[in-house]
DNA sequence: CGCAGTTTTGATGGACCTCAAAGACCGTGG
DNA sequence: CCACGGTCTTTGAGGTCCATCAAAACTGCG
């Protein structure tokens, strides 16, 4: 996976509109790095010498308060982007949730290159924008809404990525796999582990999901999966 | 107020950055606006012909459920910047929260100006990354922190916000006036006004914070307020 | 004054947290 | 193969924080 031409984020990750010139300067400056599940990418505070963008696997970050509460504050996707050009300490706790592949760029010459390729500037712009998008709808996650739609949202989320990656469309009896624990699941919805479990429970049991197994979530009605979320449904399309 | 040389947010605002030429460029596609406080700027889905730095006043980002239920999800405070360059339609309400004044560019020419402007594309940047860091922290106070804390940190914020703009420090026996109404407050914090009134009051009773009148607030003890954010205190200066 | 909007205060209930223990899953080693 | 321990998950009982419902006090204004 040396060449940038079989990259498969390579067509949305921050490098997407570069062109074959500047690829061969990215490549110049990139490695992988490679994380198991569970293994902390960066430490809140840590020095960090490089940006990268998480090329297969999850990874998420996290904050926390002295007295051990922690709020997870994003969950990194494939062609997801890792740090910031311009600072040069983590603000958050990054950790490897399954296994993880990063492309990583060093800071310095990555942060030259952006001074003279727009493409990559205007690329991490879209992408950071995008991310404050999902950071608000989050909040109205964290701020208002119920266990229940708490769990149901985070379900048809992952259901819908799942999907993406695949690139199929959400559907009736469709199935994937569940890559956070319960006290991820928690972190992530401002909840306690137990609720989560409960929740679940209270899903299963009203036959709007089974599992196979612990970890393997099938969906037989999308559409009673997501009347429980509490959001609009105006764009919800079926197949 | 027509010249950007002596505007108030010129050193703050997306057009920090800018040379004198640049700035001349600005100028002419930009035009004030003003709104009384409680005057809806954009509705969710509306679409947008422009974008825009806020000037003097407050504006609020909210995001709402069909049942009623609101999130604000930001406070647009003088220098921030409304609106995203390649999208056309409002993701969210914009109300003025005090009398409101905008500096607006017509969206396509700004646009087209990004892309031959880099002090404006790398602030832009600079400034989404910001909000972002700042949306996350949020994510922290909705998800896990108590509505005791929740006011304190929102007391804290808008005293150091309030400083700031007076070229302060925070200290003790500090007074600021509250932008906001109690229901505000909750939309912001996740709570119900009827929460935020009590814990307001329980802050009164306890000599933490003094009211003048309802709107104005007195700081005797700086550190004490904070004590009461749960947040680490190692960065908090008094003067 | 009287009215509308905002804020305060009270009473009650429920959603979720906390503490606790048992059960399921999985790899390891006898 | 099964016993063993560790981790993750489920389930239960009880308590608490905050939402909900309700009404009164305050504010500003015609």
């Amino acid at each position: 996976m040396k060449d940038c031409g079989t990259c498969p984020i390579q067509h949305r990750a921050v490098c997407s509109l570069c062109n074959r010139d500047e690829l061969g300067k990215l490549e110049a400056i990139k490695y992988y790095r490679s994380y198991e599940a569970g293994q902390t990418v960066l430490w809140a505070g840590d020095q960090m010498g490089f940006v990268a963008s998480v090329v297969t696997g999850i990874a998420s970050l996290s904050q926390g308060m002295e007295d051990g509460r922690t709020q997870m504050v994003g969950l990194l996707l494939p062609s997801d982007f890792i740090g910031r050009p311009g600072r040069d300490t983590a603000p958050y706790d990054v950790v490897a949730v399954t296994n993880l592949t990063i492309c990583a760029f060093r800071k310095k010459p990555f942060e030259e290159l952006m001074l003279t390729t727009p493409s990559l500037a205007s690329r991490l712009l879209e992408m950071t924008l995008d991310e404050l998008d999902s950071a608000r709808e989050w909040m109205l996650l964290l701020g208002r809404k119920t266990a229940l739609e708490k769990i149901s949202s985070l379900l048809t989320i992952l259901a819908s990525r799942d999907a993406t990656l695949y690139k199929k469309a959400t559907r009736n009896g469709m199935a994937f796999d569940l890559p956070l624990t319960r006290e991820a699941m928690a972190d992530y919805l401002g909840l306690t582990l137990e609720t989560v479990s409960r929740q679940i429970s209270g899903l299963k049991k009203a036959g709007v999901i089974h599992l196979e197994g612990k970890r393997r979530v099938v969906i037989p009605d999308m559409n009673q999966l997501m009347t429980k979320t509490g959001d609009d449904m105006d764009g919800g399309i079926l197949v």
